[in-house]
DNA sequence: CTATTATTAGAGTATATACTCTACTCAGTC
DNA sequence: GACTGAGTAGAGTATATACTCTAATAATAG
């Protein structure tokens, strides 16, 4: 493998382990045990570095976000798109949790973000729009479509963020699969009063594959 | 008044304007006029500034949140807890933007937000129960009210952020109130399907007062 | 008036961070 | 077999950051 790639794939791994913040160009460098001029060759500045793996992660996103046009969806496609999201906010968790600072640092970078947040929302209002014609969900106004992806879009990328702060240690230990895909289980919560009678009890049982095991997991630690 | 809360005044300022990542002690003593020896005289160290600043929050907050128990609960409760949370959530806007970090620097901090969390989850389940005696919203099981009330924290504690991200310019101009209150109308919506009949047409109007001017306001500044 | 304590200034320090510079290696190539 | 240029090492730099130390001054109590 390429030592530029390398430098893509531990910077990533560095960040998300232990944020953007606490993982300095020299902490990659050394981690890949190589010099911190030889990673300056490469790239021209750490900025650099998280423009290239912001980029990574919006083209996985669009991938996964694809719609078929030829087609209806079906529960399958929701629950694909449900948990092909979960896993590119995992895989990129770092990103997330630096969001505001790493926008201010990379004009570029904001930019990009603004447009990548847009076409989130227009595939959400798009498989709304496609559900409601399959029948799952009912069919609503494009404003109520409009405002409902975008209660989805925060409860999404914060779902991370949340189990991090709800949990008393520090770095990842905390925070498991079945914890993270517990958010698809908030989404389906706001889906639910909008399902078609036909489907409600398929996507009730699908929600249900990803109810907490423990109702009151986030007191259960408490110092 | 005394320097000690004056630099706690201008911390506050600060951290909000440019974020705690941009604000160096140095700083917050400049700012003053005071030497950065007199702000060590009174705080032994940058966290224990922000630990205070959290307790003021936590303080207004739970403040805000007071249950009255001696009456039910009215429309124009619901509208002054919304309104209230907002304008909290504004005067200290820095705290939920760089709160990963903050919460990893300080264990006190990590601990008391977690319990803090747990309260306003607790304060929001209430609140549903009493307006669902009230007749304004529909009488839900213990555990839908428990995900509704996590929903609607995320919607509520990430809507600033999602402003600043999804506009163009760097600091605060972008943010007016109006746009901030809009937040309400995010929360409102979700509470919707939820609405008893009685009460729907008061609840909408009032949700209505909160509409986005320019329903594709985020599309209007792309660059 | 004096002794003590609270408050302040301001220079100084240890460390870290992003990044640069110079020099070296070594694989391919004409 | 000299030449080129991508790749690498590693010491070095300018700056910043959180924080300390010493000494001076203002306020207050006895």
């Amino acid at each position: 493998m390429k030592t530029r790639d390398k430098i893509l794939l531990a910077s990533l791994e560095l960040f998300n382990e232990r944020g953007e913040r606490n993982t300095t160009t020299n902490h990659i460098a050394a981690h890949l045990a190589i010099s911190p001029g030889n990673l300056y060759y490469h790239f021209r500045n750490k900025s650099d570095i998280i423009y290239e793996i912001f980029q990574e992660y919006e083209k996985l996103v669009d991938y996964y976000l694809d719609i078929p046009e030829d087609r209806p969806l079906t529960v399958a496609d929701m629950t694909f798109y449900l948990e092909s999201v979960f896993d590119g906010l995992w895989s990129y968790r770092f990103f997330h949790r630096d969001l505001e600072y790493l926008l201010d640092c990379d004009p570029r970078l904001r930019s990009d973000y603004r447009d990548f947040t847009n076409r989130c929302l227009a595939a959400m209002k798009t498989i709304f729009e496609k559900l409601a014609e399959a029948g799952i969900v009912q069919k609503q106004p494009e404003e109520l479509r409009e405002v409902m992806a975008l209660n989805i879009w925060l409860v999404v990328t914060n779902w991370m963020a949340f189990l991090k702060t709800a949990h008393a240690s520090t770095g990842d230990e905390g925070l498991s699969l079945t914890a993270l895909k517990q958010g698809i289980y908030q989404v389906l919560t706001l889906e639910m009063p909008y399902l078609m009678p036909e489907y409600r009890d398929e996507v009730m049982s699908l929600r249900e594959r990803y109810r907490p095991v423990l109702p009151e997991q986030r007191d259960s630690d408490v110092a």
